[in-house]
DNA sequence: ATTATCTATAGATCTATAGATAATGC
DNA sequence: ATTATCTATAGATCTATAGATAATGC
């Protein structure tokens, strides 16, 4: 009955609604992407963040609401804040490294994980998609462009559902660098500009550690 | 008249358990595919068979029950019948061709949208998964051989995932042959036996657009 | 008489809301 | 007095079951 108001990270005093909104908005965040939509209920939510569940809905209005500004509060930064050429690169080490940091950008994570919950689902993760995939359509100057970009953000989501969703050996336990290395190596025809002239592979996709 | 069922996609006569039951199996492979797991209900799944909800029940037991003889049931099939090294891209063209033929093995589809449903699913892909991993890790001799196979089919699942699950374009409406071919060339390098003595690609995949 | 099929409903969730309670600011 | 928080519950699903009904075989 008694709730312990234990410290660790950021258990807010008594009374403050914009502390119990963010921590609600955390423990989403932290839910959605370790059960999906559909499995993470709204009392769990509210139970991590140790705030009452009827808070949830004072706050955000619905759970499809809370799960609209989870996913618009991470996704961009990353987004932004990474050239094209290292953007592939960088959001499959954040695939691989998983929920690791505190801070990192779990929505492609959430968005696997929700996938078949609801067509509201599907198209977040289309128009987050849409927004990768045009930065990394950049990359490739050829009329099939755009498709390609589409292909390499398919092998990284295919990535992220067999190592952290579906947890399939090898994979799940494979080092990271080399899950890149191999990663680039095949993907560097498909992204870069073609070597229609045969030269050896430009090399800007290649990660020397 | 007979009273044989034997009539193809026949609308079963009055009283026929074993008909019944079949159209239950049908109908449910389409609906899980369609919708996934979840979304799929008891009711839906019968509605659409022509049955009572209750022989549902009577005939599988429980829907996760009736799931796994819908997995059982095609899946192996495809994996069987193929030769090893043309197993991605009839796997590929099975995906891209999407719920198209009758006969079809929509397995992967119905895996792919009833992930996050419930670790069950994710259990059942990641048995059918070690299935065709298995399989595709027997084109690579080198120590990483199995860790390939798993990309390889990341990438497929991945491909699956935006183009029939999320409908992403240009991906969604691209032509098969393109695709394949794009994909082939990129994984040409991954899936063969290494080049590494440095001579060019045996290019038994690459597809000259 | 047997049994395939149907009706009705129990029981378990889950989202969402209305209204009560209690901690703060003035 | 204001408003953050809590209690209690409505209302909507969905799986699953018990028991009634009706079509077949003998």
């Amino acid at each position: 009955m008694a709730k312990t108001p234990q410290d660790g990270t950021a258990n807010a005093s008594r009374r403050d609604a914009q502390g119990t909104r963010l921590r609600l908005l955390d423990a989403a965040s932290e839910l959605f992407a370790e059960r999906g939509y559909e499995r993470a209920t709204v009392r769990d939510i509210a139970s991590r963040a140790g705030a009452n569940q009827a808070l949830l809905f004072r706050y955000f209005g619905s759970k499809k609401a809370l799960f609209g500004e989870v996913m618009a509060r991470g996704g961009q930064e990353q987004l932004r804040s990474t050239p094209p050429e290292r953007l592939f690169e960088v959001a499959l080490r954040g695939m691989l490294a998983g929920g690791g940091g505190a801070g990192a950008d779990r929505s492609l994570e959430v968005c696997l994980r929700s996938i078949g919950g609801s067509d509201e689902i599907a198209e977040a993760l289309r128009g987050l998609g849409e927004e990768y995939a045009e930065v990394l359509g950049t990359l490739s100057e050829s009329d099939t462009g755009s498709l390609r970009a589409d292909l390499a953000l398919s092998w990284l989501l295919g990535i992220g559902l067999m190592r952290v969703v579906v947890a399939k050996e090898p994979l799940a336990s494979a080092d990271p660098d080399t899950v890149c290395a191999l990663v680039a190596g095949a993907l560097g025809n498909l992204l870069e500009n073609l070597p229609k002239d045969g030269s050896a592979d430009g090399g800007s996709a290649g990660n020397p550690e």
